[in-house]
DNA sequence: GATGAATGAGGGTTCATTCAT
DNA sequence: AATGAATGAACCCTCATTCAT
């Protein structure tokens, strides 16, 4: 089903699960420092500490290492949002905050792997766009079935069509992120604590701007 | 005051402007398809038809070259905005939907200068990613003067906090951009300008229904 | 005696038969293609479907491997005039004639097993080179026996050294087909057929040229 | 027209002659040895003594490379013949006489040349096949005219097919120089000189009993 | 002032062979 | 007896930069 079945990768999963981990790591920091074809092999090597050949043998090419370790950044990304999905509020606002603050969180949490599933589709060559463009959108549509699930939308005036309103309020947020996004892998973890705080208060009030439109009045 | 009047880059600037031209069309090329690192300065001087030496003794290494040739993005980016200052529409709104289709043609009519121009930060070696920051603070920073000048404000309903609002709906927009930008680089140059008018479309659906919260009722 | 008999490569021939072929021809296909040192040993062991570790538990090094298989082409075509030699012709030309069919069809029907033999001296490694030297000896000495044994030399002029005279007609042959091999082995099997019909004409012209001169006039 | 005036090759064009030479002799080394695919461009530049880079600089490539010395191979084997065009016999037998003469002095003179030259077409990825193949064809074709140019036919015996008489005399000829050709290589040039009248006699005996069968009787 | 010849380091990848199991 | 995981050397090639001219 998902990578971490594969039979193409079978000989690097193999291998104890610490080592696969500080493998990961190492290509993980790699390519989102240097984009994919910046990426050096050798870099990579030589921080996780094994032989060349034997990058090789785990995974055949660079560019199917590179589609590995992207799965592994979706997976991870995916899993931390698996976490709180029973508890999931049931008004739009509401529930986009928690997600919000569960994805900036992971950001500061994993920003390597944030940094590199962002990116990814920016600075990819050619030869791997098109593997990278499905993937991408099988992450999106399963976030976009994550989000309208059970919500609660009662509180909308009437005469405002739900579904633009709920796109208009995730552009939002997105927009905050990209925003923030840069900020928040610069500064260090205890602050970027208090930074998810206060960009959390910031996109609370621009939501009190936007229910003042297209929520009912109270 | 800028690059364009140093006299580190002046053995190139000292050329006839259409060699210059020529020169940057093929930096741009290159660096926007590849990124910095992985960008060939052997590919560029091929397709700029110069010797290897010349582009060395006109700009000294890759690394100030890449500068000289993001800061000419940026001037170019800019100028397409300052062309049409004057005439800008004092509704908050009408401005932002006009500044957006301007810079939706700069991407239909410069992709390659775009791509190079957004992409810039993302993946760039560390040693120059200081030099990348302060570009990018400055470029952001004029922008922000030019969007509010003269600003017609009238229309916000009593009690709305204008600042946070005007920041609210750029972020709306920021949000559709970089959404469909990679579409707009896509498509072909026909299809794009359809592309553009419906992407305007979307955005005025979205901001009728910012302005019902945010403008007073008729 | 030989290789087959050998205990170096006991673990090899102790497996079933039908197996040994399976390997044997991976291997010749292999070499055949790509000579010694091109040729890969991870080729080999994907194509026959066996283990890595198997193939050199086998035969050793690619080396050995080499010589084994080399020694099986050696055994594979001097088998397969051993097949027709009860009723070879006794005149001279018809004889050769006959051989020089057998040859071309043992060409078309084993492309690789030729292609590997005829190859094997000219671009083997230095380390490898005398031992391939004395094999090629071995063999060469064991068709001459086969050729004169029996032969009908009454029909020779008086005064023609019929030693002279057979190696002359030896010659003949020989590079008629050094001339045509490489074309046999091109073509399809279907055409090959009426190719060796058209070379066994020609040389069939020569011989009667020839036999003008070596032979009593009639 | 040739390699030697070619724009493709200019930068190694531009050194000196004798580092040409240089450089050539480890290419004409290696590439005999070993054949085209096991042939080490490292073995190259180590035994021409200058830096890889150099190397690729020169010939681009490692195909790139084995045409142009293949080309200087076919170059210099016809050269060989050019330098005693003016003085062929007129005589069939003494003019493939002379020939083979001079065919085997180039190989005592230049092993790995005719080594290189002879078995290029074998040992041959299919990338560069077409392309040896053309240049095959061109040196056949020059042979041919080379060899019957002013020929005097008026000694064969009537009835007798000239075109086919010379074919037969020539694959008798060819006959012994591949029999002969590994022995020419394996011996030091002052023995290599005996071997070469050896040769020519034995070649003169044949030649004998082919008159008989050509040739009016005297 | 302008060049292009020259290079060594590093790029990704394949390889034959070993050895613990 | 049989294996397949592991590896370091070697593979061909590209690179940004220098420097003599």
């Amino acid at each position: 089903m998902n990578a971490t079945a594969s039979k193409k990768y079978a000989n690097f999963e193999h291998i104890p699960p610490e080592e696969q981990q500080r493998i990961l790591e190492a290509c993980i920091e790699e390519f989102a420092r240097n984009g994919y074809a910046a990426a050096s092999t050798n870099a990579i090597v030589k921080r996780a500490g094994i032989p060349k050949g034997t990058l090789f043998y785990y995974f055949g090419s660079k560019k199917d290492l590179y589609l590995y370790v992207f799965d592994h950044a979706v997976a991870r990304f995916v899993e931390a949002f698996d976490r709180l999905t029973g508890e999931l509020p049931a008004d739009l606002f509401e529930r986009l905050l928690y997600r919000g603050r569960a994805r900036m969180q992971f950001v500061v949490e994993h920003p390597r792997l944030y940094q590199l599933f962002f990116n990814a589709l920016l600075h990819t060559p050619d030869e791997i766009q098109p593997e990278m463009t499905t993937r991408y959108a099988e992450y999106a549509a399963a976030g976009r079935d994550r989000l309208t699930e059970g919500l609660d939308l009662s509180s909308f005036r009437a005469g405002v069509q739900v579904d633009e309103a709920v796109e208009l309020v995730k552009l939002v947020l997105e927009g905050i992120y990209n925003r923030y996004a840069p900020a928040l892998r610069r500064v260090s973890p205890e602050e970027a604590l208090g930074l998810v705080e206060q960009i959390t208060e910031e996109t609370r009030g621009y939501f009190e701007l936007l229910k003042t439109g297209l929520y009912k009045s109270p």
